[in-house]
DNA sequence: TGATAATTTGACCGGTTGGTAAACATTACA
DNA sequence: TGTAATGTTTACCAACCGGTCAAATTATCA
């Protein structure tokens, strides 16, 4: 008789980590692509290699797999936020935090979907998380930024707007990828669309916030 | 036996038409919340206060219902660009453009969330829409910016993607609208939340485009 | 009114879904 | 090496899915 992964009280195989890791990559796949009830077991099973009951081994329900993967796909999401430094200067910080998040949206794009979708369906799995730590998270930022208006540092503005636009704006590339592409043509190749956001944007926001020539 | 909706060759029902209407409303409700594979018909004919086989009367596939749904919900949703006036004053069409976008944010999130899913999903059925009608409308009013940026009448920057930010950050406070309300905390009861939207995009928009207090 | 067409319903169908049972295979380790 | 724990597979199930069908009900109008 095996007790998988609730049993799993201290040691952790190397298969486990190697299954659990690519359950998860496949996982994210799926989910990300198609929201929560729209995925499929037999579709995340397939993706991943296995059977599906070899991966109902892992992980016991669906719920249970997509729950791992939204908490360890949150934890580094917000690491971009987490860089923020309120002592550095604003022109550098915002400048970094929005090519951050646009680096981000270019890089992980699934990751991205996966937060979208979730969100988009009323975030039944991670209100508390968003409700917690994100909160806190931002709460502390925005107040950063609001002694840097404070301070005449930059433009006086609601500093939790200004973090949900930055947030919009570059996470749009990643999620209304499909969109972006259709309306600009598949002329470009590459990525140079994020190349052109990430020169729009930051003229946008800098010059937005009267800190275009600010110095340190 | 009965022809129902393929055979609809001119005259409609004012039944019909009653229960088309109740339905679609019903389809926005639940496909906007769970995507399209996410919703089941069951689901759609409860909210629409009908047995499931009399709804398969009027749109008999599942797909049908969506297919009706979003060419109908997208006509409308393009209203706001359609008005942008290339004879107008820069200023004003760009400010009430934002506030258009951001009052069907506030109005119609569902219309929004059905989009959003749509295209999050790979936007399976509007490819066609997006890279026909969709693509046109937003490459003349391109062109309607980049004249006035030329024309010295705002900063000189890329027009798709000044649009692309504008569509991002507006439809932000209805797609996301559980993460804004988790990080805003639920102090403000009504719709404060948007009037301070308008006021930071107004500001980030015309000042980040030089146009403040540009005369018309 | 009567007959014809439009509408509504309950019963049902084949396929898919998330998940289980138990036998089988492999690994870890004393 | 032996054996107990861990890992994997085949076969399966009940619930749910989108959709059909034929019978029953209701609206239309000559």
């Amino acid at each position: 008789m095996a007790l998988p992964r609730a049993a799993r009280t201290q040691r952790r195989t190397r298969i486990q980590e190697a299954k659990e890791e690519q359950i998860l990559e496949a996982a994210l796949e799926v989910f990300s692509l198609h929201g929560f009830r729209g995925a499929t077991v037999d579709q995340i099973a397939e993706v991943a290699g296995m059977s599906k009951p070899n991966l109902l081994y892992y992980f016991r329900t669906k719920e249970a797999m997509h729950r791992a993967l939204i908490t360890r796909v949150l934890d580094t999401w917000l690491d971009p936020l987490r860089e923020f430094d309120a002592e550095g200067n604003p022109v550098s910080e915002i400048r970094s935090y929005i090519r951050r998040k646009l680096e981000m949206a270019r890089d992980f794009p699934r990751e991205s979907r996966l937060f979208a979708n979730e969100i988009l369906q009323g975030a039944p799995n991670i209100e508390d998380e968003l409700k917690g730590p994100l909160k806190s998270l931002v709460d502390e930022k925005a107040e950063v930024i609001r002694v840097w208006a404070k301070a005449g540092k930059i433009a006086k503005c609601d500093p939790y707007h200004l973090i949900f636009s930055i947030w919009s704006t570059t996470q749009h590339y990643a999620d209304f990828d499909v969109q972006v592409r259709a309306v600009l043509g598949q002329d470009q190749a590459g990525d140079g669309r994020f190349e052109d956001a990430a020169r729009f944007l930051e003229q946008l926001f800098l010059t937005g916030l009267h800190v275009s020539e600010q110095p340190a």
